[in-house]
DNA sequence: TCATTAAATTGTT
DNA sequence: AACAATTTAATGA
């Protein structure tokens, strides 16, 4: 299992800080462990703390009234996430889900507010990444009105990868088919065949309960 | 180490 | 949604 120094020594907002700073927030992240299936936070809860996913996987969701669940992103290990109600100081939006074990980092509050207030490049990170997150979420709203089934399966998994939010080298992530689901929007049965077809297209490649990337590239602008 | 079983996941209708 | 097949993990001989 990961440990924290792997995920900052991952995390590029960690490299412009002076060396002092860096210890003194370092210090002051604490690491939890959460078994699958576990909530890491709730709708509603304070956002006291930035959450970082050192390892494992998470998902944001929400849960209809009717108890149907939408999972709005997957956050696998090297992602932050949480910086948007920290940011207002307002209770976090929806809940916070571990889909398999995961340690997860959390920066506090104040923390995240000094980095805030004194490092250009902490700034720079957020600003990206709150971009690339933007981009996410308009590509998800283009692709749910305009591709079939295959390529919004396509796009959901891509997104997992991205290499500036998840700067993760590892090519492969463990989850269920009936998870990608929730995530791309699909039936476990439309996301099945899904697979297959990127299978078959040589994208990827599917396991019991794992699917590995091949080609990223291919995966992102696949459209049927 | 191997066999048995339960649980999770997948493939199909 | 329901069913059958497959894979994994856990258990104990």
């Amino acid at each position: 299992m990961r440990s924290l120094d792997d995920m900052l020594a991952l995390s590029s907002w960690t490299r412009e800080l002076p060396a002092d700073q860096l210890n003194q927030v370092r210090a002051a992240i604490a690491v939890r462990d959460f078994t699958a299936g576990t909530c890491i936070c709730r709708k509603g809860d304070p956002a006291s703390a930035w959450l970082g996913v050192i390892d494992g996987l998470v998902k944001i969701h929400s849960l209809s009234p009717a108890g149907k669940s939408v999972t709005f992103a997957g956050i696998p290990a090297g992602g932050w996430f949480a910086e948007g109600s920290v940011l207002r100081g307002r209770p976090f939006m929806y809940d916070t889900v571990a889909l398999r074990d995961s340690r997860i980092a959390l920066m506090p509050e104040a923390t995240f507010h000094w980095l805030l207030d004194t490092s250009i490049g902490f700034n720079r990170f957020l600003l990206k990444q709150l971009n690339e997150r933007l981009g996410q979420f308009i590509g998800m709203v283009e692709h749910d009105r305009l591709l079939n089934p295959e390529a919004r399966v396509a796009r959901s998994l891509a997104a997992l990868f991205n290499p500036y939010l998840y700067p993760d080298s590892d090519p492969q992530v463990q989850i269920s088919q009936e998870e990608l689901g929730y995530l791309a929007g699909a039936s476990r049965q439309r996301v099945n065949r899904a697979l297959q077809v990127l299978g078959k297209a040589g994208l990827i490649k599917i396991d019991y309960g794992l699917v590995t990337v091949l080609d990223l590239d291919g995966l992102q602008k696949f459209s049927g």
